[in-house]
DNA sequence: TTGTAGGCGTTATCAT
DNA sequence: ATGATAACGCCTACAA
């Protein structure tokens, strides 16, 4: 059986007290008993209980996830922040699969307020009311990545996706492009997509150019999925000259369909990708896209847990919509080009 | 403050023994009394403090995992089984990111034993002895993905690496090969490619073909790697007609080299790559590929975990150095054709 | 400086 | 069937 503090205590021939105090290097311990403790614990390699530390003091140094699937480039470099800013700051990640489930979501979040986790980061594709209302009464702090839903109370870390959508439909509009098609996710009330949306449809406002409806295509962020639509376009020969897909992902799907059918990228059509995860880089022709400083949105959203916590010993937790916006920019590469003639 | 047992005791009027009873389903509660705590439950919204369940029955219902990256969709399938397993089984995941470094992985197999967390799983790509003797060391069930080292004393889950090579070897020999280049990860005990080696060597010896030194390349498992590798072979001029690259992402690497200097694939070379992540059936040309079965992998370690705790009601831990293999398969896609004339 | 003792929220063993 | 009460391993006033 593992050592305890009491066995520490016994064959240092001190107090329990005593040794917890020289653990926690509070208060004052004579330089004669911190020697003697310091070697009961090496001979006896003890190592404190961390589950009945956090029992007494009432907390955890250990921050909850919930992301809807692991081994996915999207989400594994947010992990990849979250992680570095949790080693950092000396915290534990506690991470759970959803499945893009509510229910899933609803059962982790209760799960970690029984563990009475320091705080909560949540990534998910669509929110639905259930999960939003209690990501809105959860009693330790919880952040949301790279979403906002309207009725939503709690701070969130994204990039400006209004404007990254403004931008690369600008780009390849300076490209000569005036057929251009856009693969979004499914409709729901997704606030990145909405917002995305926006800044596509005014981009091409301001460039009297009109929306056609048949080329702005639903989808999962699946590549199967914006495979089968290019298909489609495809088949009934109703094609733009550039399509921007609002994930890498969607984007290779594209590129595959036109690819496999015999087209070429960026010559016959350009093709722009969103958030830049390895796969783009990778992917022949590489990918133009939008770049998300994942890592940094991960780590962002650590710090701010910890904040919520800072500056009140009362155990009390802020809690405001704050939102933090982080910076994108548009990496240039092989998939897109000017207009065909 | 959140509800605890003691009051939904007094709300009930009943004690504190009685709730837990009707909590744990344990010795029969009186339909009467069983109602009245229901009640009270519901009414002060009461949630069992699983920290101070932890604590009294000594046991946890988390399995540790240690992984070197995240984001990685090798990784990530072999996350996606574990997770999958895990929510099946009831138990949660505590995940921590190693960075391949072995004093942060001896860091978080302690922190786990502290938490008497009721067992780990291990990813690494490289073991250094340090790790392996406190692997060896551990209290708590272990088990180590996807590698075995000499020495190490824990149960293992994999395929047959040997096997694997020597079919896809063999496959590219049938295709008309005889000038086969291997792209492997670096030279350190890595039994993997160690096995693998050997599945390679056999496959040639086997058909009379000798195996040609510079055409064995070691590198880790970045594109950016492969792809220098490749490089170096294309500017000797000394080149292949066929490449096995022992994870997707070399393969990768391989493949750009060979496009971005105007080869074609498989026309003029052929490239296998080995483990089946996403990327593989993506990527254009698609990856003809050895399949791992990543998610039963995964699967299979939570299972083993588990056995490793029944049948002894004395928390003794079984740990014998058990090793499951499961099978693998061949993919044949597009990469990969018949040798040149 | 050090020790005593009272929790932290539950479970489990006795009695009753 | 139900209720005290002693653990679980640790922290922390409060005393000494």
């Amino acid at each position: 059986m593992k050592a305890t503090i009491k066995d520490v205590a016994d064959l240092s021939g001190l107090s329990i007290a005593t040794v917890s105090r020289v653990i926690n290097g509070a208060s004052v311990v004579s330089e004669k008993s911190k020697k003697k403790v310091l070697d009961a614990i090496k001979a006896l390699d003890f190592k404190p209980n961390q589950v009945a530390r956090n029992l007494v003091m009432h907390k955890n140094t250990t921050i909850g996830i919930i992301i809807p699937a692991m081994g996915n480039q999207f989400y594994g470099g947010i992990l990849n922040g979250i992680e570095e800013a949790c080693e950092n700051h000396g915290y534990d990640i506690m991470l759970c699969r959803s499945g893009g489930d509510s229910s899933n979501e609803i059962r982790h979040l209760e799960m970690f307020e029984e563990r009475k986790l320091s705080g909560v980061i949540v990534m998910a594709q669509r929110l639905k009311p259930e999960t939003v209302s209690k990501i809105n009464s959860m009693e330790i702090p919880i952040i949301m990545m790279n979403r906002s839903t309207s009725g939503l109370k709690c701070p969130t870390v994204s990039i400006d996706n209004f404007r990254a959508a403004y931008e690369i439909t600008n780009y390849l509009i300076r490209k000569g492009h005036k057929k251009i098609a856009l693969f979004r996710n499914s409709m729901d009330i997704d606030a990145c997509g909405v917002e995305q949306y926006s800044g596509f449809e005014r981009a091409l406002a301001e460039n009297g150019i009109s929306i056609e409806r048949g080329w702005v295509k639903y989808g999962e962020f699946k590549p199967e999925n914006s495979y089968a639509l290019m298909n489609e376009l495809i088949e009934k020969n109703h094609l733009p000259t550039a399509v921007i897909a609002t994930s890498d992902v969607m984007a290779v799907g594209v590129c595959n369909a036109l690819i496999d059918r015999g087209f070429r990228i960026p010559e016959d059509i350009s093709v722009v990708g969103f958030n830049d995860i390895q796969l783009a880089g990778l992917y022949r022709p590489s990918l133009t896209v939008i770049h998300q400083p994942l890592k940094s949105m991960g780590g962002e959203a650590v710090n701010m847990i910890i904040s919520m916590h800072k500056g009140d010993g009362s155990g009390e937790i802020i809690k405001d919509g704050r939102t933090v916006i982080l910076s994108h920019s548009l990496i240039e590469r092989q998939s897109s080009g000017n207009a065909p003639e």
